[in-house]
DNA sequence: CTGAAAGCGCTTACAG
DNA sequence: CTGAAAGCGCTTACAG
């Protein structure tokens, strides 16, 4: 590898000229410049990364955390079927952060250092890692804490979390519900149901709260027994909650699930149940991930602007790197896609 | 943050000791080991990992590569829905590269980078990175020859290249593709298609060549026209390939898709067209994502071992940074897993 | 504008 | 076994 001592012999200059060069000081004259820079070209010297971050104590890199399972390992618990989304929303992170110029690191750890949060957040100063972009954290997770009271630049995505030196990104979730059921309304349905996943979780908790918003604006008395929660996201759950649904309520024509992979389990329930989607039941998912133009039928879905989401938590945690953005939260609007798991509900009822 | 020269101080011994006692040197009285530990533990202190690459003239970190595309990005290009598979893959890599103590790391680079296959060499050196991981590389690849003539060492997943410090891991395609048929065969299937992806792609290549030595093990003359190559391994390319077959060719009992993501597509074809699978037609898909198991009905595919393929790239790549192993190949077996999307034909045909 | 010098935080021969 | 010293490849005040 060439180092800047050979650029500066063959340029003539010292190397903290080639530094000031490379680095775009004002303080250096043209005809200096000129010649490092073909010194640079010509020997195609890349400065040394790793001694650049030892004196600036600080390196272009971003860390980048998942989730809050008990998980040893970040990208793990993608391969859920319903992590699908996320998977979808990292293609975006990774694409703005690499040609921001940073380096996105996973960074190794043993197990308990996320159980003993100060050793994660030793780690990633140990690495001098700029800041960190958390995807879909818990608010409960122990890490949380311990990165807030930090001075780390850190960006939650899909959380609502804050702190003097973090803040938060994540789609509309409450308007995309509402849109969803606008969209039901309007075409005519009235007992629409919605799987509403976990309890406790922030998105399924906005969407059931667009889901009602968008009853009570209507003026529509809706019954509490259509919601139906499920343990997590996942598939299967939806599918059994839909054969439960469909077997003692013959009155509902639609159904909201919170996610796709949750849609694609109630597709699978109903067609079981010999009732054709968009025909005898009308099915919306949420997420819009890339196999939600696949299914059998096409799903309306809400879509969740990915490209927004992973640019918008990129640049708001590099300027706020760059000290020139405040950690202000950003929510990203969501949007209906109307494909064909949607129609009139049936003339005579199911 | 705590530095060596703290624990030295706290533990009455110098620099030199704590760092041989954190490297586990053998010459380090008992009595100095235990200070420092018990000193390091009290001020909670982690070696700073940009200072020690710097002087290790290495970092403990493994560079993930993706694809061919002209993609500026790594993982941009997983958002195709065909590439769901290498997703999960890259879940089983992260976690075996994290807990072996290895960041992982997707490295900043200008698009040109890839377009200047010696730049993209010179970004992983100024990253000081151990050893590369590349998936899914086409062996047309501008950076595969740099890469080859360069001392790093390098494992190559789901390709077959190889060098004086490169290897590669990748499934036994042949033998899934062959277990596959074996199957369709002992239900009494004679009529299979198979939709084998581009015609120059390796694992496409490889499924089909598998398809072709069941007929001729099991000594049945084949129909090349049943051969049907797509120009990728998209959905629709397969819903659009199963549409024309099943117009044309009413003898077509079962179909073989490279792809689960193509299985759906076949699936939905199928659907449309008014066969019931697996009653009228079987399908087989190829992967086993964790999906296949949620499509209606489930498909039966040949199942690619994800973790063995992970982990066996990782730890041979660390094998061979450690200089503890050759750069020898790996072949992971596959294995059908039988779902319900395949069963006898149908007496009458269809 | 430019160069010599110091320093980032570690590790590792080199003496002892 | 142990410590002082040199060095990894840069950047950046400090003089000039």
């Amino acid at each position: 590898m060439t180092k800047s001592v050979d650029v500066a012999r063959m340029a003539g200059v010292s190397r903290s000229t080639v530094s000031r060069t490379l680095n775009g000081s004002p303080h250096v004259s043209p005809d200096a410049r000129e010649r490092v820079l073909a010194a640079v070209a010509r020997m195609e010297y890349k400065p040394d990364i790793v001694a650049r971050s030892l004196v600036r104590q600080q390196s272009r890199t971003i860390a980048l955390g998942l989730f809050s399972e008990a998980e040893d390992q970040a990208l793990t618990a993608l391969s859920h079927p319903q992590r699908y989304f996320y998977v979808e929303l990292l293609t975006s992170i990774e694409g703005r952060t690499v040609t921001a110029g940073y380096d996105l690191v996973l960074p190794a750890h043993r197990s308990s250092d996320t159980n003993r949060p100060a050793d994660y957040l030793h780690g990633l100063r140990a690495r001098r890692v700029a800041g960190a972009l958390m995807v879909a954290l818990d608010v409960a997770d122990p890490r949380v804490q311990v990165l807030l009271d930090a001075a780390l630049p850190v960006v939650f995505v899909d959380a609502m979390i804050q702190g003097a030196h973090a803040t938060y990104i994540k789609s509309d979730n409450i308007d995309g519900a509402r849109q969803a059921m606008d969209h039901l309304l309007h075409l005519g349905h009235r007992s629409i149901a919605i799987l509403c996943g976990p309890p406790q979780s922030l998105t399924g908790g906005e969407r059931l709260l667009g889901y009602q918003q968008a009853f009570a604006r209507w003026g529509i008395q809706h019954d509490p027994n259509l919601v139906r929660p499920t343990a997590h996201f996942e598939i299967e759950e939806a599918y059994e909650a839909t054969r439960a649904l469909l077997a003692t309520r013959r009155d509902v024509t639609a159904i909201v699930a919170v996610s796709d992979m949750m849609g694609i389990g109630v597709l699978r329930a109903a067609y079981e149940h010999g009732l054709r989607v968009p025909d005898d039941l009308s099915v919306v998912g949420f997420d819009d991930i890339d196999l939600a133009a696949y299914t059998t039928p096409p799903l309306t879905s809400v879509r969740q602007d990915r490209a927004a989401l992973g640019q918008g938590a990129v640049d708001r945690l590099i300027a706020m790197i760059d000290g020139v953005s405040e950690a202000l939260p950003l929510i990203v609007p969501t949007q209906l896609i109307v494909r064909k798991s949607t129609a009139p509900p049936p003339a005579a009822g199911r």
